[in-house]
DNA sequence: CTAGTGTGGCTAGCACTGCTAGGGTCGCGT
DNA sequence: ACGCGACCCTAGCAGTGCTAGCCACACTAG
């Protein structure tokens, strides 16, 4: 049996290679530039060998999204366990949300913008995929403030305000700068200084997009 | 000169056919559904007369686009007069807003998802088309708390948040229903009920989408 | 009323897309 | 050694956005 397990392993070798190679693609120069014929020839085969792995193109581009959803999770996670107070972390969530999608637009639009047929949580079942929900997890953790308001509602709105925010700016409806404002004027919205520090922080810098951002 | 006055009439015409030939197909079938020879073949033209109206197929939705904020403009507009005090007119806004997305699906992708070439504020500055403008303005009409924060950064965070509501919900990236909450909390959160009456509205209904919906 | 002119739509076609059918070659198990 | 089966590739289909070149029509000048 090894070699059918030894062909099974390249199989798997191959499929992530596939995912890769279109997530690469689709970052180095759009979803546009992503054709079956120019991935096949990336990864050194002929079209139908990605019908063996993918049932279209659209498969191809969950499967990039899908992995995508890995990588937000770990970042969210990264900024929550780092910050310091409740009201931190929900804001180096905040940011590092915005750094995800503005280091890496082609990658988020696959998973937020591009119409897919990958299954979320419709009902908020558990049926949905790991990954997703994963990353709804990490923002559901800092949203809520336990004042008695639902937590799972404000997480929803928040994430809401994230992707607007990130996808508004991007397509240039708002302009680009000043998103650490309006980072700052959502945290204080959803998650006011109880402390009466009244910070009032923001100021007009306005430089970069939301931060550094990272990868 | 009547001839060609007669001439620019009828071209004008048919420009305007063109585009509402574009939204109507779309509406009924989606944007995948509007190829070029669909869309000639519904205004019983060639295709190579669209290109005498029209840079390209992008140009065409782009109209429709623009168009489209007109008729979103009119709805906030509406909604916002219709309400008493501006915690009311910012909700009636919102629930304006979403009820749009979810009526008119197509249209609404035409101005916020697809990427079009529509130029937009890029700077604040005022060569942005005066459609898209005028939403937004209803939007910061009703935004504005005179808190001394910077009212036009709150109304960007609450735009973003609508958007997001609307196209997350769409794709089942939240679950459909509670939109209702989910706006009310946006409500409370960036207009709070300062005289006390401590509303606990929402309670847990969740019916229909947002609201009625106007066609 | 005729001849000339130019605007403007149409037919045909290009390069490209996602996707599929069929054959042919290789490696494996017996 | 032989037969079998998995597997990949070449070629092609229908449909996409867009363009070139022709031709007919309507209008203007004489």
């Amino acid at each position: 049996m090894s070699s059918t397990e030894r062909r099974e392993r390249e199989r798997a070798r191959r499929h992530q290679l596939i995912i890769t190679a279109a997530r690469e693609l689709a970052e180095a120069e759009g979803w546009d530039a992503v054709t079956t014929r120019r991935l096949a020839q990336r990864v050194a085969y002929s079209q139908p060998v990605l019908y063996n792995h993918f049932k279209g193109k659209d498969a191809i581009v969950g499967a990039v999204a899908v992995e995508g959803f890995d990588d937000l999770a770990a970042a969210l996670r990264r900024a929550r366990r780092t910050a310091g107070s409740p009201r931190e972390a929900l804001r180096a969530v905040g940011r590092a949300y915005l750094d995800f999608a503005v280091a890496r637009p082609a990658l988020y639009a696959a998973m937020f913008v591009r119409e897919t047929d990958v299954p979320f949580a419709q009902e908020a079942q558990q049926d949905s995929p790991a990954a997703p929900r994963a990353a709804f997890e990490e923002l559901a953790a800092v949203a809520g403030p336990g004042d008695g308001r639902d937590a799972e509602v404000d997480a929803e709105v928040i994430w809401s305000a994230l992707h607007g925010l990130a996808v508004l700016a991007r397509s240039g409806r708002i302009p680009q700068r000043r998103q650490r404002e309006r980072l700052d004027a959502l945290v204080e919205r959803f998650a006011p200084d109880t402390a009466g520090r009244r910070k009032a922080s923001a100021g007009q810098d306005g430089s970069g997009t939301a931060g550094a951002g990272g990868a």
